[in-house]
DNA sequence: ATGGCGTGAATGAACGTTCACTCCGCGAAC
DNA sequence: GTTCGCGGAGTGAACGTTCATTCACGCCAT
């Protein structure tokens, strides 16, 4: 009679990730009430009723979005971490966010953000996404100075917070007009908070 | 037979800006998409035919209400523009929206931002409100030092759009958790920026 | 023949928009 | 002074569409 079982996401391990990559342009197009689920399911290449077997409602869907950044963020930070420069390794992965790397990111933020003030499920894992990128920040300031990661948190968590929030305000500004001048001074900025870190660290 | 008249917005002059001021929160709840014509009419506190003589379409709300927000912007760098001390009123202004001014106002923000992704019409307008703003900016710098107007804006754009910037990311922020120490990096990094203003065009 | 992958028509609610209609204040006509 | 007609303010049911979600049903490897 029923034959919906709980299952969440566990038709395939990677299935769940190439979709929410499909379906992205889509999102980022036309926002989360904007896009139907038939859209989306279009976008995926499949039917709705297969859509639904993998994500069990439209929030999950944007939630199981932040998760898949959030994944790929943790990756990209462990290969930093793991790099001999750390720190060339930030200022390039900033840099690439800056000038122009993937346009739609900054479409999906938008929305995203906006998303996170209505649904507080949304909220709350968009603020650990920040909160991860943040304390990957930490971790490679801490391990450059040599310092333990609790003081340099206590101390330079708002500086981390500080970069995240510029990038992330960088990206989300329109394409259409690139404004180096603009572009030059936020990643000036960055710069400036980074050495204040590293420099003060150093001691 | 047919009394449909072009008639846009004649009603009243006051009557818009009254029914905006209204709407504003249940926009700022529920997003673009998010709050149907139903739900703003009744935030209106008139029908939804009644409402639809103000407003032609769903589009035409945000961009009467960044129009909105545009004309009091500028009537508040009128006055800031005509006092004794322009620069510590634009100084207030900016702890003002930083410290809690309006919680709701950043919700808009980001739904607004958003919706400028989607829309080139919003995006035109908003587009033109951070310039106006910029500009005004730009303009009370230009008389503090008593420099041209021109000079100013060329060797100083970016530096006034990167000040709007700074504070529409600050407000988008969530206000669940105040954060001091992020908003004193932010307060200090407009302030490195306006002094740099100042100060070379006092030269 | 069992069970997971996949389909797409069906469903009822809700959407943006329209429209035929009521209400009321007011100046003209009587 | 009463009546009348006019037109703008206001109403809410109705319309056709689209929405999120469901479900009865194929397909195919095992």
């Amino acid at each position: 009679m029923n034959n919906l079982l709980p299952l969440p996401a566990n038709t395939g391990p990677e299935r769940g990730a190439e979709i929410l990559g499909r379906i992205r342009t889509a999102f980022a197009e036309k926002g989360f009430d904007g896009s139907s689920m038939q859209d989306l399911a279009r976008a995926a290449g499949m039917s709705v009723g297969n859509f639904y077997r993998y994500f069990p409602s439209k929030d999950a869907i944007v939630e199981a979005m932040v998760g898949y950044d959030m994944a790929e963020m943790e990756r990209d930070f462990a290969a930093i971490l793991e790099s001999a420069d750390p720190l060339t390794g930030i200022r390039a992965k900033i840099c690439e966010r800056l000038n122009g790397g993937c346009a739609e990111d900054g479409r999906l933020w938008a929305e995203i953000t906006a998303a996170a003030h209505r649904k507080p499920q949304i909220a709350r894992i968009c603020g650990q996404m920040e909160e991860l990128v943040a304390e990957n920040l930490l971790t490679v300031f801490a391990r450059l100075a040599g310092t333990s990661p609790k003081v340099v948190a206590q101390r330079y968590g708002a500086h981390a917070r500080f970069i995240v929030m510029l990038v992330k305000a960088a990206a989300m500004r329109k394409r259409d007009a690139p404004d180096p001048d603009l572009t030059a001074l936020i990643l000036g900025t960055i710069e400036t908070t980074l050495s204040e870190i590293t420099d003060a660290a150093r001691d």
